[in-house]
DNA sequence: GTTGGCACTCTACCAATGAGAGTGCTAACA
DNA sequence: TGTTAGCACTCTCATTGGTAGAGTGCCAAC
């Protein structure tokens, strides 16, 4: 976890580390250069602004802070919050009326698996004032429930695969002229008794070998179709780590100063929609399976220097998992964003282990 | 479909229609306010550029045209776009190539219902050079076909609603200690027996008589509380006019020199995240029936003063309707656009088509 | 080790300036 | 009567120079 900082000249003291934290919180807030002086009236540091000046040369100097120019206040750089991040913040519980309004939120749609992840990032965003982000919990091995078909018109039916979470996957296919319902329901009923029970791989086997058979009778010729449709289906389902991506409160970030430009959010745009990157993170997020924090240039493609992310994942492991997360400035309330993601990553946890027990 | 324009002065003759033709269109294409000279040099118009300030000043007059300063050239009003589209502007059918490639597309998805409408938006998007937008088809009066219930560990199970086009809606609910899947079973025969088949709205009228009657049996008390789930979950259904609201593309409109500030931005996000002036757009555009130009300030909320939507209903009045469209600047190459969203509002339409014959 | 003092540096802001683009007007012309 | 050339005028934009202010870095004194 200790990634990007030096120390060359051994570790800071305790007044120069008091200094550091000031510095960014103070920028945090402000969004300023921070000079000496404003440090000293505005912390009530018992020194002068000489001293305080040294230190800060000194904290440049280990490459915890920086200088945009001669005559600008100091500015931290990633290093300088990654320091922040591991040592200069305890944990920051969620408030009491903050936990509960998340609660009453999450305990309105209980029972809608499709909402989760959707109010997770609302929450995220609304409760950090920046932007929020989860993904469905998705079932690693997910087993195969059960097939159904459903006639839809005369020449279609619609194949639906149901996995042991509930999950749904859905897809239509064309059906030969003259196919009854009673077809249907024969056919279905063959699938189900070879493939129901089975895992999503197994039963992928399964089917391929329908696929391949050659035909003996209508039926089978039937099943051999929904079979093949199915078995891509469930391919599709296994290929896609990070299937839905889904963020809430972008326009908080907008609405940041460091992105008036709107040069920086175009990359920052551009890498939710690709989704590659997040695809990496999940992984690293859902092996290590703590909270992470993921400061500016700490992030491998260029267009995310200039955001944080603060990632948790949440479901059991081996079994379903996903994550949820802060994406925010680098000047982000770290303490705070670490704090809410932490909570709601629990209420994920809890809702997701409802489905197991 | 005229709204906006001023004709005080009479029509235009057929001169200043193509100059102001040229104005709209070297705007379109450069972003920059068009001076008479460069029209001049760039249209080949057999005049002088003393010619055609006269005429500019006309324009400007009926409204069409305006002028950031004195010394720029000018630039279309949103009227002059409305007069641009309504007139100066043949239909531009989609290149022979670019049907191919986009047919070929939807061809892939052609039996994935649920990726329809995020491959219309992102098939606008592309060739457009614009946001695409798009929702998906949302059955009216639709049937409910069937009910299922699975049982997801021991004190839950997923409640799947199926209705007639193949949509499906699905939702936990928890079970009292001891419930058998045998008696789940019964209950779903019981609700499929007495729902099944009904439309939506009658079926939830039989649900609500479940809900409210005293349970005499324990399967009943079963089946009250599904049905009492699956009357909130139609009614869910049934409340949302635009239940998804899919865009894609949107980088390229944060690329257009005029969102530069990334504060107009902002506006239109808001109104992307909000989508209740797209619910008004919505029912506006499918009552009408056809495709419907709405440039910059024609768009009620404020926020929208700045880019046009230009969207297309698709599907079957009545059973099952939705929209695609474009969402620009409102410098937008509204010829193209308009191809563009009529060519895949089409496609839609034979999707949606073959799910009804 | 800390502090006050001071010179130095750099930015942000303002005003003045000039070039350039494009207009509007007018008088002459076909 | 419509068109054109010419010209004065206006406004923006980029550049320049000057100034105030913020903040630093260093040094000598405590």
């Amino acid at each position: 976890m200790t990634r990007g900082i030096r120390r060359s000249a051994g570790p800071l003291d305790q007044r120069a580390q008091s200094i550091l934290r000031a510095v960014i919180e103070e920028y945090i807030a402000s969004a300023a250069p921070v000079g000496s002086q404003a440090l000293v009236e505005r912390y009530q540091l018992q020194v002068s602004s000489a001293t305080v000046r040294a230190i800060l040369a000194e904290l440049e100097a280990e490459g915890l802070l920086s200088h945009p120019h001669t005559s600008a206040g100091r500015v931290p750089t990633d290093a300088g919050y990654r320091f922040y991040v591991e040592s200069l913040t305890g944990d920051v519980p969620l408030s009491p009326v903050e936990q509960l309004m998340i609660r009453h939120q999450f305990g309105q749609v209980e029972f809608a698996t499709d909402q989760w992840f959707r109010l997770a990032a609302t929450t995220l965003a609304s409760s950090t004032h920046s932007a929020g982000i989860a993904t469905p919990a998705k079932p690693r091995a997910a087993r195969i429930r059960r097939f159904e078909l459903i006639p839809i018109g005369d020449r279609m039916a619609s194949l639906i695969v149901v996995l042991n979470e509930g999950t749904l996957k859905q897809a239509l296919f064309t059906l030969d002229v003259g196919t009854r319902e009673e077809d249907l329901d024969e056919a279905v009923r063959r699938l189900n008794a070879s493939c129901a029970g089975r895992s999503a791989a197994d039963g992928a086997e399964h089917l391929r070998w329908f696929a391949q058979a050659p035909a003996d009778d209508a039926t089978f010729e039937l099943v051999r179709r929904a079979g093949d449709r199915a078995l891509r289906l469930l391919r599709e389902f296994d290929a896609a780590t990070v299937e839905q991506l889904f963020s809430d409160g972008l326009l908080n970030v907008m609405a940041a100063p460091e992105f008036a430009s709107s040069e920086k959010l175009r990359g920052v745009f551009e890498a939710l929609e690709n989704r590659t990157y997040f695809a990496e993170l999940f992984d690293a997020v859902t092996t290590d399976g703590g909270l992470r924090v993921y400061i500016g240039s700490e992030n491998r493609p260029d267009e995310m220097a200039d955001v944080s992310l603060v990632l948790a994942p949440y479901g059991r492991p081996g079994a379903a998992v996903g994550f949820v997360g802060v994406l925010g400035p680098t000047r982000l309330r770290y303490p705070q964003a670490i704090g809410t993601v932490r909570f709601v990553s629990g209420i994920m946890n809890d809702l997701v282990d409802h489905l197991y027990t």
